[in-house]
This record gives C-alpha cells, structure tokens and sequence, in this order.
DNA sequence: CATAGATAAATCCTATAGGAACTACCGATA
DNA sequence: TATCGGTAGTTCCTATAGGATTTATCTATG
C-alpha cells in the first residue's frame, strides 16, 4: 500500500474491534450458514482490511462457541443446536438465573425496578417481523432483562457465567424463531418476575424465573419441532 | 528476516497455541506481576518471534480475566483478587458445582467412579512444597476432580459455565496458596464426595460438595487475612 | 478410459515495514 | 530558574510479503 493512500489514518478506532463487531452481526442475523468456512483471506477482502485484524477478532469470537477454529485449518461456524441441546441450554440457564433472580431481588433498588419496566416496554413495543433489524431489537431487550439482573446480584464472577451462556443463546434464540412466537408469554413472565421484585418477594422472583425458563424450554422445543 | 533463515520451517504447529500456553504458564506461576503491562511487542521480543502470534494469544486470553485489554492502550495483568471477590467466586462455584455433583452422580459410572480416586491418589501424592512446578502438580489433581464432574454432567453448557470459573480459580489458588495447607482438608473433603459417588447417593454428593466449597471458602478467607 | 502427476489457486501462518500516538528527556529561551 | 519545544524511543495497530500446505483442475500416460 504505497501507492493508494492508507484508507483510515485518523480513524482512530480499533479495526479489529468493527470486524469483531461485524462479525458477531452476521452470526447473530443467520447471515451465515451453519459449517460454512471462515476464511480469514475472504473475509479481510469483503470488509476491505487486511488480514490480521480478522485474525485477532476470529479469536475472540472463538469463545462464544459461535465460532470453532481447527489449529492449521481456519475457522467455521459452529453447526446449529439440535432440540436436545435446546433443552440442556436451558437447563443451564435453570442452575443460574433463578439464582440471579433471588440475590438480585435481596438487593434490588428502584432504580432495577424502572430499568427492568423499561424492557418490558421495550419488549412490547419491539416490531416481531421477519426481519433481522426488527428481530434484534426485541432480542436485546429480553437480553437487557435477563442481563440486568445478572448484573444486579453483585457478583462479577456469576455475571461472568451467566455472559458465558449468553453467547449462545443469541443463536438459540435465532435458531429457533421465538421471537415472533412467544412475545406475549415473554412478556407476561417478565412482568411476573418484575412483580416480584417490586414487591421485594425473593423467593416469588425465584419461583417466576423458574416458571418463565420452563416456559422459554416448553416453546422452543415446541418451535424446533416445527421447524426441523 | 531475508538475511537470517526462517528460524521455524519444519515446525508444523501453530506459534500463537506456544505463545498462549507460555503466557498461562506465566500467568498461573504468578511469574508477572498484578497489573504489570504486557507489552506485544515486548513479548514478542522475549519469545523470539513476531507480534502477530502475540497478538492472537492475548486475544484469546483475555476472557479468561487473567489479562485486561483497553483499546489503544495495551494490554495489563489483571488485578489480584480481594478477600471479598474470592469469597464471591466460592459462591458461584456453590451456584454450579453442587448441581454439577448432583447430575454427575444420577449417571455416574465405575469408569468415572475410577477416574475420581485417581485424582485423590494423585491428590495425596503431590508435593506441596512452595515450588511451581510442584504446586501445580496438586492443583492439577484438584482441577481434574472437579472437572471430571462438570464432564459427567452431559451438558456442555454447563461445562462451558464451570471452565469460565475456572479460568479464574487457577489464580485463586495461587494467589491464596492453599495448595500448600489445605491438602489434608481437601482430600478428607473429596473423599467423602467420592464415597457419595460410589453408593450413587446423589443427595448426599450434592451436600458433600456445598460442604467441600464452604470448607474452601473459609479457609481460602483465613488465609488471605494471613497475606494481605 | 482411468489414473497418476503437475500446475495453479486458495489458505493458514509468520515476519517485517511503517504510520500514529504517547512518554521521557534534554536543551533553549523568557 | 522555570517553562516550552523538539527529538528519540516505545507501543499499538494495520498492511504487505512470502513460505508451507492443502485442494482443485488439467494434462499426460498406461
């Protein structure tokens, strides 16, 4: 590059960080087929960069389990959950945010309280359409729901797990298509937890949080039935 | 480097897989100081090869929360852990680990039951001098026994959520030193849950790991009142 | 026709070059 | 003396070059 001038000179912003950014997006919007190859050449020539920011953001990403790497061989996305792993997934989710719920609720302020209204309302208001900019916003705002409370139970080591769970399920939640389906029991089970919270119940916000795993567990299963 | 000859041309393996490997080696021996900045280019010099593989190794180490990065700036070991945060992280290690028992022990085989007492043996066999290569002998022991059981669960998810934690649990017990007072605890502890294990009382190996991780995180506060 | 070998392309991986920003230090000037 | 400015060094970040290996294609031979 000595001829053609250097594209970004006063962008001064990590390249590494948009391509990581990037690349979450196509993952997460399905724009990637499952198993298909990430080739570190292709993509620096599709986003227009050299090669080794994608390098650094491939390994990044490694952990989310979106992505596996075969030392010598490149990247792949990861193949798609099956029913079964559907249901171990929540089966996580089921150790850890009933948990979530119960200290979060112990120490909860109304400050938790509005935020979490204020994702419910999102919740309600987010188009369910087809389409990926629509599915996203209803996606994060359960995602900010469940984030929130994992934030609020004070232990960074719990959030850490909880965010380690998430990475999937952005492409659990894709997969299966819930958020078109079940809008109206999310909504509703939110709102039972927040109840709870409101109410400064811990145990109920516990037993809420087990009633709305189950019933994210019941319907996807149900939806991956459907769509095999 | 067109004077000097490659220096590895028949070394068909992946130098950043080295360069990470030697970085955790360094990280768990305590070898870098708390908050010591890990210069890439510096690396890079101390291992004799390119900041390109550096670059790649740290980007994968830094979910663990053994190293913190701040765009622009670099790379730093993260801080060590206070009493209060190791208190924290026994109590997400309580939120998982019993469950963990729990599952592991309803499928449990004479295979794993096997495995388990190995990990004792070797347990009761380590050195527990202050030297590095011996302590780690024995948290290796420890490590395997406790992930021996996350494995058994059959949820990867769940296995996922406990390596999370356990990337943090190596510099926990380094940082607190209990490899060198608490073996006899330990293996009196890791016993009776192998004892559970091999009557296949899942109850009863779900309360001897809450007991095994409160015996960890008293004596782990002990000892980090001892060395401040 | 089928198979073996060679050529080309793609890919991963590492090294190197160089730009931009920050830091430290040192000398010159008010 | 104190402050300002410049220079060298370090560091992060990105681009580029090139080696090694695998894959695909195509040709030549049995």
């Amino acid at each position: 590059m000595s001829a053609a001038a250097p594209r970004r000179t006063l962008n001064r912003q990590v390249l590494a960080d948009h391509v990581h950014e990037e690349l979450m997006s196509w993952l997460i919007d399905g724009r990637l087929e499952a198993g298909a190859n990430l080739s570190i050449d292709g993509i620096a020539r599709d986003l227009d960069v050299s090669p080794t920011p994608v390098r650094e953001a491939l390994a990044r990403l490694e952990h989310t389990g979106m992505v596996r790497r075969v030392a010598l061989k490149g990247y792949k996305v990861a193949p798609l959950f099956t029913a079964p792993e559907l249901a171990q997934l929540v089966d996580a989710r089921l150790m850890i945010e009933p948990v979530n719920a119960e200290l979060a609720c112990a120490r909860s302020t109304p400050q938790l309280v509005d935020d979490l209204k204020q994702t419910i309302e999102d919740l309600r208001h987010a188009p369910t359409g087809a389409s990926y900019a629509e599915f996203r916003e209803y996606w994060k705002a359960d995602e900010d729901f469940h984030r929130l409370i994992a934030e609020h139970t004070g232990n960074p080591f719990i959030l850490n797990a909880y965010r380690t769970l998430g990475g999937q399920v952005q492409r659990f939640r894709f997969f299966a298509g819930l958020g078109v389906t079940d809008a109206d029991n999310a909504i509703a089970e939110h709102t039972a937890i927040l109840d709870a919270f409101a109410a400064g119940d811990a145990a109920a916000a516990r037993a809420a949080m087990v009633a709305h795993l189950n019933g994210v567990k019941q319907r996807s299963i149900l939806d991956s039935a459907e769509h095999p």
